[in-house]
DNA sequence: TCTGTTACTGCAAGAAATCGCAATAAAATA
DNA sequence: TATTTTATTGCGATTTCTTGCAGTAACAGA
């Protein structure tokens, strides 16, 4: 079973429809373990389906975000770029100043998700956590 | 001396032109203790001044931002909004599901924080947090 | 205070993302 | 398989955010 399946299956069970459309965007996005813009995601799947419009690409990755099939997040250029949740577990370290991006672990992020949980009864999905801050090279005596 | 003020001095200090328009943005994003997006900063600001342009308020919340001064975040009705650090520190727990946002103590993080500090020695900015996931409202048992 | 440099602004054009609506087609049912 | 229901699509219009550029004004230096 490809994680492509499961995403249409979970879909599918919760009602629904499974459309030629939907099928190639979550297809590609899966394929490609990476970020992608929904303008990308458009692009690539153009070739295969002509009349394919971007306002169902973005509402599709809408919905895969909303059922928790994907995650959503800002790129350096400023633009949404969108991953699915196999994508590998990591969190992203976003220099506020440069604009530089780091893959960090969240390992020892779990007890403080396990506290909010039972605190709040807040589900944190961490796979895709974005943090804002200063990066080693912009780090400088503070602004005072 | 007032956050306001010590804003400005920042920014003159980093060689920044200090603007009537500038001035006041800052004021109306520190007064206003919430989160306010360009439009509704525009909004109030246009009364004092007629001209003032919404790609310069868009500027000058960039600038802000990544001077550090203040933080941007998406709203729940996806659009971009901002408020300054001072606003007091808290986590933002939002819900992928139902939209929801919860405000959320940020203590117990401190230590992870600091992890990351030695071990990438990326600086995180933690006083805006938002972390995504699912409400107590919207957990049920797994897409599956 | 006056002058020169150039960062900043307003404006208009452009790009990214969303929305309303009529036509279409997924899938449940007979 | 044919029929019915209505979620989803494509398209165009709209909204939100960004960018290029020429004129303006902040502020450093004389
Ligand atoms: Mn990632
Ligand atoms: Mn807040
Ligand atoms: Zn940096
Ligand atoms: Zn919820």
């Amino acid at each position: 079973m490809t994680h492509c399946h499961t995403t249409i299956q979970s879909l599918r069970r919760q009602g629904f429809r499974i459309t030629p459309q939907r099928e190639m965007i979550i297809e590609t996005l899966t394929q490609s373990n990476a970020h992608l813009s929904a303008e990308e995601i458009h692009k690539r799947i153009k070739p295969r389906s002509k009349t394919i419009n971007l306002a169902t690409v973005y509402r599709t990755l809408d919905l895969l975000v909303e059922q928790g099939h994907a995650t959503r997040l800002i790129g350096k250029e400023g633009k949404f770029l969108y991953a699915t949740r196999q994508h590998s577990r990591h969190l992203h370290l976003v220099c506020r100043k440069c604009g530089r991006a780091y893959a960090a672990s969240y390992d020892g992020l779990q007890p403080f998700l396990e506290q909010l949980k039972s605190t709040y009864g807040f589900q944190v999905e961490a796979e895709h956590v974005t943090l804002y801050g200063l990066c080693p090279h912009c780090i400088h005596p503070p602004n005072q």
